[in-house]
RNA sequence: GUGGUUGUAGCUCAACUGGUCAGAGCGUCGGUUUGUGGAGCCGAAGGUUGCGGGUUCAAGUCCCGUCAGCCACCCCA
């Protein structure tokens, strides 16, 4: 055991990667369906991308991000998110001009720095989506709507789904002021809010030792313009339209600098820490900040790794569909070649009485009586048998594993 | 990054206060008279007890360091 994979990063095998592709392949379905197309950006992005979309004093950006030089120089970051990624993208090919709903989906692996525990890793997944173009509520709402149907697609639906409004522009700076101007004057800050005034006020409202402290702190809600107000209650009004539940919180505030607006987060029952399954809100300035035309914008993620812990509490796993596997099998060492021909062949075109199959063997040098143990422990549901004097009438047997029984076939008839 | 906790065969665990303590179950492989399986019975492989130091006549068992997992913080999806 000399070597291990890095430090929070692992395999992903066994019934993890079936649980993965399921993900991946239901999510498919589901943004297909709200209109949403897929694309694939590069793993790494210049690093200053991130520094300027996700903001510089961001622990993301601070501390976390995998940061490197490439043979001539360049500054280098592996993605530590997707949005920056897919609005480089988007202003590159000129889909903010060109595009008039520019609705994307992606999926793939994200690296940041972190200290592991479970659901949170160094290299970890996420599958998200983007809907720019359209400054409506509506939008906000649809992208709520389908993060919610798509952890509901793998059996998620003990959920929480928190929102709020973080303002914009115009809104917010003022309502920083007053939190920075409130909690300036107030007494027995923990350590890491004192810190948080100065990088990020609007965290300390979401602190869970300060929480419940202090009274009458200064609520968002009541600093939005006019504007932020009515695109708030809009964004409400439809997603109770479409049954959506959702609970209005004061303390929702996202990391991440580029959000204006709508934030939410959809946060699953566990226990664990590490309960938000999926989030994200809009972001109105950034595309144009990175060197795009004015596009509104409004986008989330959800965390695979996270999903599929509170998929499989759910049992979502148990009921896998598999293949129908048979097993071939040789009770004479000289029909191994025309059994492997065979096992090719029906791999290529399937049996004639079932095409969906999964194919296994022969395998050389075992006794037959070994064979059909090996079929039971790969759970086999057929066993076809090459023996001698069957095989010289162009037969071969075929065993049902489940009754025991066993029938004669023509070959060339399978 | 901070604090805590854990680390023995593929898996789940055992080994009292340091002295035949390196084991069991499951799993794997093979045998059970040779062209037929799931049970039973028999047998085998597999660990320098995460790694590196130290204390001791003697360490899986104590001490230090290190690596890794987990929990909380932090952060975030």
């Amino acid at each position: 055991m000399n070597y291990r994979s890095p430090r929070g990063t692992h395999d992903i095998f066994g019934i993890n990667a079936l649980g993965m592709s399921l993900l991946e392949q239901k999510s498919k379905e589901i943004f297909k369906k709200y209109g949403f197309e897929e694309i694939r950006t590069p793993i790494f992005e210049d690093a200053s991308l991130f520094m300027r979309s996700i903001g510089q004093a961001t622990d993301i950006v601070e501390k976390e991000m995998y940061v490197f030089e490439d043979r001539k120089g360049r500054k280098l970051a592996l993605r530590p998110e997707g949005t920056a990624s897919l609005v480089r993208a988007c202003i590159e090919h000129r889909m903010d001009i060109s595009n008039p709903a520019g609705k994307f989906f992606y999926s793939g692996e994200m690296f940041r720095y972190e200290r592991p525990q479970a659901g949170r890793y160094r290299q970890f997944h996420q599958i998200g989506a983007e809907y720019y173009g359209n400054s409506s509520p509506a939008a906000d709402a649809e992208v709520i709507v389908l993060a919610q149907d798509l952890l509901a697609a793998v059996g998620i639906d003990k959920i929480n789904v928190h929102i709020n409004s973080l303002g914009c522009e115009k809104c917010r700076p003022f309502f920083r002021k007053t939190l920075i101007k409130y909690f300036s004057s107030a007494q027995g800050l923990c350590d890491d809010c004192a810190r948080r005034l100065k990088n990020n006020p609007l965290r300390l409202l979401d602190c869970k030792i300060d929480a419940g402290k202090f009274i009458e702190v200064p609520q968002m809600a009541n600093y939005l313009c006019d504007g932020c107000k009515d695109n708030f209650n809009s964004v409400k009004s439809l997603l109770k339209s479409v049954d959506c539940v959702y609970t209005v919180d004061e303390k929702l505030v996202r990391g991440l600098d580029y959000y204006t607006r709508t934030v939410f987060e959809i946060r699953s029952d566990s226990t664990s820490s590490q309960d938000a399954l999926a989030a994200g809100g809009r972001y109105d300035n950034l595309v144009e900040e990175l060197g795009g035309h004015d596009t509104p914008a409004m986008g989330f993620a959800l965390g695979s790794e996270r999903v599929m812990l509170a998929a499989q509490s759910v049992g979502l796993f148990n009921n896998f569909k598999d293949s129908e596997k048979i097993f071939i099998a040789i009770a004479d060492q000289e029909l191994f070649n025309g059994a492997f021909a065979f096992a090719v062949k029906i791999v290529r075109n399937g049996l004639s009485f079932n095409k969906d199959i999964s194919v296994f063997g022969p395998i050389n040098g075992k006794s037959l009586t070994n064979q059909l143990k090996y079929a039971d422990k790969i759970q086999a549901s057929k066993t076809i048998v090459f023996a001698k004097t069957e095989f010289e009438n162009g037969k071969v047997l075929i065993k049902n594993m489940k009754d025991k029984t066993q029938i004669e076939a023509v070959i060339n008839e399978l």
